[in-house]
DNA sequence: GTAATCATTTAGATCGATCTAAACGCACAG
DNA sequence: CTGTGCGTTTAGATCGATCTAAATGATTAC
């Protein structure tokens, strides 16, 4: 029992080959009754394209690459779902990959997918990717979108979003509540992200007319940001309200203040970034800067489907705004209890 | 400027066609001396194996499709984080898609990953998917293992869990602390996973001489858990502990049981399951079953990969144990606060 | 010196689709 | 009746690798 190929389909149906190949790609050049019975006759040997021998002769695989920094992060997960979920609706199969933020191990990636002929690779860059990873796509002719993350100094597509907005909102708040020594905790890894939310931090900073207090990195997991919180809270200057590079750091801190007894929004004021669903779970409620990653990750998608039509078209991004949600990890500053007079 | 194809390193090398591809595979078969040639002059040119054209002779894709019902869910992220890490070291390509529980649309994904031409398939199957769903792979010769569910009355390998062993230590943990009225709060989506717990959980209770106080079936969201804790609270016959078939239920419900003022751990006993991160950073901690996803994920890929070389082997499966992880919302049962006397 | 053995190497057919360019059938104008 | 145009269909070459089976050359055996 052989494969059924489009040979068969044909001699079944009493067309040729090529009339065949064309009903399996939609060609409005068919006659509508040839058609039916080249379908009527691939429904009935059980025929199944091959994607493989196709892609030899056309230039397309229906297939795009992605690769992801960390799969375990639940806010990649999302993105990821985003991206799959446009990818999906145009016929493109997901070719997934996990870099850990390891350079190297994404530029194997990248060959990888050379290798399967994808025709397009949507990226969120892991830590350290040179330029030449974004001007070697070029090179080689394959659509490349960047999302989330930008490597510096290179040109392509791009979904991110932009923290500005959101900052803001989340720095007038706190400074609306009397706050004026104002902490920064990031991510100890370095990419744009990680720079643009310190620029838009800074930047927010300067127009309320206040110097930040601190910038801390600190590795991005919920234990490192627990464990960092006796520091944080016994430092000479002890801050009012601290700022979090993401909610990982932002529950992990949370948490840390609550060992310590210090109650978030009531001895100090507390904002993560990303609002993910856990933000609401805790008590109080972790106020955080929202943003929506499955809505990044369509736009992603949206992006590469433009490119992979025109190829030579103006480079384009779209960037989602971000907003504040408040909840009641942050609240008006207390001189009282055991905090150090501005 | 076209495509380097395997016949320019051939003569770039001087050496033939077939030669250059038994290099390209590895092969014990060609000299040292000609393996160096043929590699520098495929550095030289730049040369991309194309896996399409392999695939259309050899049988091969070195491709697998991976089918995941929800990939917002962490839980099942991580499990494809796991698949993942397995598949790449094997030198794998996953194809990913989500079938959002939908077991029409995951019935059109395998149809896609045929035309992909996967080498297998793990599939964590949507609610609702048929017996006809594995009986079709088999009839296709494509290698399938299903991962923590399985299609009722099917064969094929697979990699699960066993609640039994976690949720009779919470069980006993529970009556330990004096309780003997314990609800239980199931998924609304009808599943083999949901079984086995609720299984499991009326296995525990009936060793311990208790009858369930109640099963209550709630969507799996944070919401529908938080939502529901003023009527699991208010019912006539109060529950003192309430076990929950997953986190996103357990910690949903613990926000829900704190809004009211109820205090878990104190005024009520609640159990999670899966221990996901999130489960240690509220306060009370959240007790939970634990289980692994990211070793289940590997397990999964590993049965995959013994199937791929040997088709006809012996159906396998592997099962991770559960433990009961203790936290702070587990405690003695209390008598005093508006509970209804045993 | 010839044959047998072994490790390498190779020519040529082949996988299953798509492409190109030409052919076909039919309608209609001249 | 021939020529033109249009919508449809087709033969045959082609994509880039792998397979089979045979050839090559070096080494050892007799």
């Amino acid at each position: 029992m052989k494969r059924v190929t489009l040979l068969d389909v044909a001699k079944h149906a009493g067309v040729s080959r090529a009339t065949a190949s064309l009903v399996v790609r939609d060609s409005p050049l068919v006659g509508a009754a040839t058609r039916a019975k080249v379908e009527a006759a691939m429904a009935e040997l059980g025929y199944v394209y091959n994607l493989g021998a196709a892609r030899m002769r056309a230039a397309r695989s229906r297939t795009v690459g992605v690769i992801i920094p960390n799969l375990t992060n639940p806010f990649f997960a999302v993105l990821l779902a985003g991206i799959e979920s446009i990818l999906e609706t145009a016929g493109l199969a997901v070719i997934l990959a996990n870099s850990n933020e390891n350079a190297a191990k994404q530029d194997g990636f990248v060959n990888r997918m050379r290798e399967h002929g994808v025709d397009g690779l949507i990226v969120c860059p892991a830590e350290g990717t040179e330029r030449r990873f974004v001007d070697d796509a070029g090179k080689w002719g394959v659509p490349l979108v960047q999302t989330l993350r930008m490597v510096p100094e290179t040109a392509s597509d791009y979904a991110g979003m932009d923290p500005t907005p959101g900052m803001r909102e989340a720095v007038d708040c706190l400074v609306g509540f009397g706050h004026r020594r104002i902490g920064y905790v990031a991510t100890d890894t370095h990419h744009s992200a990680r720079t643009e939310r310190l620029e838009s931090f800074h930047a927010a900073m300067n127009a309320a007319n206040l110097a930040p207090l601190f910038v801390r990195p600190l590795e991005s997991t919920h234990m490192s940001a627990r464990m960092a919180a006796p520091e944080l809270m016994s430092r000479p200057a002890r801050p009012t309200a601290i700022i979090c590079h993401n909610d990982v750091l932002g529950l992990g801190l949370h948490r840390g203040l609550c060992d310590l007894g210090v109650m978030p929004g009531r001895d100090v004021s507390l904002v993560g970034f990303d609002n993910v669903a856990e933000a609401d779970l805790v008590m109080p409620g972790l106020a955080s800067v929202a943003t929506e990653p499955f809505v990044v990750g369509e736009n992603a998608a949206r992006l590469l489907l433009r490119r992979m039509d025109a190829p030579d078209g103006q480079i384009a991004s779209s960037i989602e705004e971000t907003y504040f949600v408040q909840r009641g990890s942050c609240g008006p500053v207390r001189m009282a209890a055991g905090t150090v007079p501005a």
